[in-house]
DNA sequence: TGGTGCATGTCAGTAGTCTGACATAGACTC
DNA sequence: GAGTCTATGTCAGACTACTGACATGCACCA
């Protein structure tokens, strides 16, 4: 039913295309790290790691957009499958340094595969002109939206 | 700790800077609703039956991004808050269509007022011209994810 | 020296969403 | 008419992420 109420105005809503891009790109990506045992943030974690190797669990939670807490909860898991390690003896003030292994650094490999190709998909009709446009006019909104509300995650 | 790893490779992906914007405007409007009682699923459901009275728990699902399931846990407890109706007789096949209820557009209304807001901030450094082409290139981006992956929600 | 503020790590409970499964209604085919 | 496919509604269980709360460590300042 009502197969034309599927665009009428929200079409033109920036915000509802943005929600709609980010659901399609988390669907494809749920979708190409689940045969890999993978979710999204877990894979976050691995690739936040491998280009800021040392990072608190803080600092992983604000770059994969979730809270600490979860963070936390993750990292144990990752800790116990031995895809990451944070010697005690490393920590820094209460921070506590976390690190790849060669089994985590293996486990991004085999997904970094599978997400590329996802990203190669969703760039496919861009120009690489078009692309740098519009990953300033996210940046910018992000930050106008962050300027009002300084939250922690 | 590391700074300077808030901002090296990953500032320069799409993929992951649409992450971001989507991550703050999440935030935002939750942190606009949450005053009112309402979560962004709860609000989407609302301006989706505005704009289209009488759409199916599947649609409206489909257009507020979450499973069927979870848009069906939505309306219980829309219909308990007396904010949707859907009278059984309005029956088409198996599709039961859902509308607003006075107190529903009440509701929206407030909501409508602080979402507002939140937008109008998001796209505060954005020229008309530009918004129009950011959204050409989120929709094509959108489709270009769901092309090989034609899922139902 | 003590106090204030802030960031971090961690524990506990809650809430929203998801996957899996089943039954039903309509459309289409043979 | 029977069979198949698709879409919808619904129930149940599991999972992920969140909010709230507390303790610790460091920096700053009076």
């Amino acid at each position: 039913m009502h197969q034309a109420s599927d665009g009428i105005h929200l079409d033109s809503s920036l915000g509802y295309a943005l929600k709609e891009a980010s659901s399609a790109l988390r669907s494809a990506m749920e979708e190409a790290l689940r045969p890999l045992g993978m979710t999204i943030t877990h894979y976050s974690c691995l690739e936040l790691l491998a280009q800021g190797p040392g990072m608190s669990g803080s600092e992983l939670a604000r770059g994969a957009f979730v809270t600490r807490q979860s963070m936390h909860v993750l990292l144990q898991t990752l800790e116990r499958d031995g895809a990451v390690e944070r010697p005690p003896e490393d920590a820094v003030g209460k921070a506590l340094p976390v690190r790849l292994t060669a089994r985590g650094r293996a486990s991004l490999a085999a997904a970094t595969v599978a997400v590329r190709d996802v990203e190669r998909r969703m760039l496919d009709g861009l120009g690489d002109a078009e692309q740098q446009r519009v990953l300033d006019a996210l940046h910018r909104m992000t930050r106008s939206l962050r300027a009002d509300a300084p939250r922690g995650a």
